[in-house]
DNA sequence: CTACAATGTATGCGGCGTTCACATCGAGAC
DNA sequence: GTCTCGATGTGAACGCCGCATACATTGTAG
């Protein structure tokens, strides 16, 4: 009987195990991040979590999908429909930010082989996916909105991923929202005078 | 005594151990890649392989880092020192199909919380870092080398995480290198274009 | 009031990483 | 040639993990 003047029945557990998991990943990172652990913090039983996820991956799957939300919720935070490059470089910036201040739950939104399983999984980062195309559409109307909106994706996940794993310098949030700012512009702004300079 | 006919000394376990862990990462994915499981494959005991890593992370690092190599290897062999857009697309194109090649090792080289401890694996990792700029420098002698390389490393890098993790299609080779070219493309040739189209 | 479905518990299995004491081997000192 | 010692491999053990199974408790619908 793990808790001592409880009730029997929890009440609301499946949010217990998310709010506990989220908190093992933001102390322990997401080697911490075990179903008997949450249960623990819980104050549950260990199998009692298995009555609302099927398997670890399941709770691991609905942490991702809540990190999906609130990575939306953040870059809509920053700006909420840019048309401008500098607005769209203020998204990017949140985005890595987001990144850089929740690694471990980052990681686990994209750095593990994503389940095809998990509806509310695959419908988070749809989210996400449509969201980038309006701001990429509302900034440039006339390009074409699929090609960029992949670029600019791409660019700025490759940009929070090489922060994240220490392959360019993320001392301090400024040097990152520079060298972000900097990168984004760079892909408006260089080419033209790139192809001359080659000459 | 896991040897039948063997000796007691197995002679070149260490290197025995990485092979074992890049065939079960590549068989059974990260999840697969355990100590005791590597010890089994080298057919030696579960303990054996402390003798050279200290840990876990210890051989996952010697994984990675022989990753990195690989990859340099790959991108140089895709083409020695690219001078025009189009050499550099083909690099990228190289560097993405790594990825999806051998997700399991990509995702152990970028996705895990580098520990810089390992020289071997900082020291792989840098030349990585060297090589894209080298590549810029010698595509772009004009522009930002720093900025630039960046920017490329990133998107580059971006694309193979995003397809990697089923963000983006990746059902055939073909499709997946057509989006890569062009997103390289884009990055050199169509901001003109853009800055136009929005006004 | 009772039966049932939902929810939580207790126990147990095999696998894991890691530690420690011990066994075996190869090579150099005498 | 023998001895000794450091390097290398073994075995048992600990605590953690995911998960399956059987059982206990509870709110609620009939």
């Amino acid at each position: 009987m793990p808790q001592a003047g409880g009730t029997y029945h929890h009440g609301d557990l499946r949010a217990a195990c998310l709010r506990a998991a989220r908190e093992l990943l933001e102390e322990d990172g997401s080697a911490g991040l075990s179903l008997r652990a949450v249960a623990r913090r819980a104050g549950v039983s260990a199998t009692a979590p298995y009555r609302h996820y099927a398997d670890r991956d399941a709770l691991v799957s609905a942490v991702a999908a809540q990190g999906y939300r609130e990575l939306a919720e953040h870059l809509a935070a920053a700006h909420p429909s840019p048309t401008t490059p500098d607005g769209l470089a203020a998204v990017a910036v949140a985005y890595v930010r987001f990144a850089l201040d929740r690694p471990a739950l980052f990681r686990v939104m994209f750095a593990e082989p994503c389940d095809p399983n998990s509806e509310e999984r695959v419908a988070a980062t749809a989210a996400i996916s449509e969201y980038v195309r309006g701001v990429v559409r509302g900034a440039f109307p006339g390009a074409d909105a699929e090609v960029l909106s992949t670029t600019v994706w791409a660019l700025v996940h490759g940009l929070a991923f090489l922060h994240l794993d220490g392959k360019l310098d993320a001392s301090t949030p400024d040097v990152v929202a520079d060298r972000v700012r900097t990168a984004v512009q760079a892909l408006f702004t260089t080419p033209a005078a790139l192809s001359q300079a080659k000459g």
